[in-house]
DNA sequence: AAATGCGTTTGATATAGGTCAAAAACCATG
DNA sequence: CATGGTTTTTGACCTATATCAAACGCATTT
């Protein structure tokens, strides 16, 4: 954990950033950009297990991905636990601690990865001078509570193959947003983990992707693939 | 559909209001409370069956309700419906359609109800004035991604029992902090209902029901709910 | 190269909850 | 208070997914 401040070469501003068109600046101008440069300035480092915040932890900060990935899991008595999200570049993590002050979940990273810190009182306060800021903030969050939404949807009333579908082909919408292949990437999760985020066991998931290999919708080789018919995945979810 | 503004007998001040320690106006000084009951003075009365909002339909306000209960879902293809949440007096909804200027969700009342109307731009607007409110309206939409995290552990790793025990103790917490029974009320919404919220066939519902009533848990007839053993009903959440 | 260890795949079997169907209870209306 | 429609309960049976178990693949260490 360095002190970015103390380490000009980790100092990235969010006006020079690639990932400007997806995360916290989008539409801003460029008075606001200024001022939330000089707010972001902090960056982190984290190797893969690392945590960002573990549950309990005090409120200070929203965190934007810069590089790699992260899981989100909420956890029950005795081990039991719930992966609510996999987070990649560009989004932005940490709104569940603002209800209580505390972090209400984990945030591991999946890969080696980096994050921009912002303190979210210094957030508020320009959110509060920037109308256009304090609307993207609000739009972020309630992002969220959609994306929520469709996890719900999908965990309570679809069926396996369905939830892996819906799941794969979210993965490729957002490889495609950030100018990767829509159709061949790599998992950074274990099948375990896919299978809590999706409310199946990790037998189930191995076995699911089988099927659709089998059926040549996909192509599989433990944690890469290819997706080789989009049209006939979509219409899993969508479908019958 | 009535306008408020030409009927003083549907003026009610969020300063006056019984739900002000749940709703919006929570911790607000004296001046910020004069503000927002200049906002929120449209409200509008709904009958049972009746679409608050429906998927689709342009954002322009949140809506607090002050009496009555709704149901929120979201609708996937063919009739196939996920109910994402029950809603109760002093709670917040529509936060959905922030994202998208545009809402995400039907809102639809399960009992003769009345709401608050606050144009969302407005509160920004006061929000921008009013630190305080502002970090109230953030605390509102972070808790609705909590709760959304406490369904996704509910829909994905518990099962039957579990699921239906820890809605029911959800209920009696609620229907608790607005000074009501927390061991006895009536359920506002059918068994299908209840199960496309929990990711269940509704005879499942039905049956988990009859297995709480043999097992001394509950007292249930229909609509009517007495919960008889709080201790053993968590147990069963927490629970082996 | 062998050994160790984690994650994955595949198979055989079990079970929680789904499906289908019918009866019973409840509710609104004339 | 009879009627028709909806909701709920209960039963019998079925299936998707879980569980248990073994083998396999791949990476890392010795």
């Amino acid at each position: 954990m360095q002190n970015a401040i103390n380490n000009p070469s980790l100092r990235i501003a969010c006006s020079s950033c690639n990932l400007r068109e997806l995360c916290l600046p989008v539409d801003l101008g460029g008075q606001e950009m200024e001022r939330l440069d000089a707010l972001t300035s902090r960056k982190r480092t984290f190797q893969r297990g690392d945590y960002l915040y573990r549950c309990g932890e005090g409120f200070r900060a929203l965190y934007a991905i810069r590089t790699g990935f992260f899981k989100t899991q909420v956890l029950h008595e005795a081990g039991r636990e719930q992966v609510t999200g996999f987070q990649m570049p560009g989004e932005i993590i940490g709104m569940d601690a603002i209800s209580s002050d505390a972090h209400t979940c984990d945030a591991i990273a999946l890969e080696d990865s980096e994050i921009c810190e912002i303190p979210f009182d210094r957030l508020e306060a320009l959110s509060r001078e920037f109308p256009g800021l304090q609307r993207h903030l609000h739009k972020i969050m309630s992002r969220e509570i959609v994306r929520d939404h469709g996890i719900m949807m999908l965990l309570g009333s679809m069926r396996a193959e369905e939830r892996l579908a819906a799941f794969l082909l979210n993965l490729s919408q957002r490889f495609s947003a950030r100018g990767y292949s829509p159709t061949a990437f790599n998992l950074r999760m274990t099948r375990q983990e896919i299978g809590s985020y999706l409310g199946l066991k990790l037998e189930t998931v191995s076995r699911t992707f089988s099927h659709f290999q089998e059926h040549g919708l996909l192509n599989v080789k433990v944690r890469e693939v290819e997706i080789m018919d989009m049209l006939r995945l979509r219409s899993f979810v969508g479908g019958t």
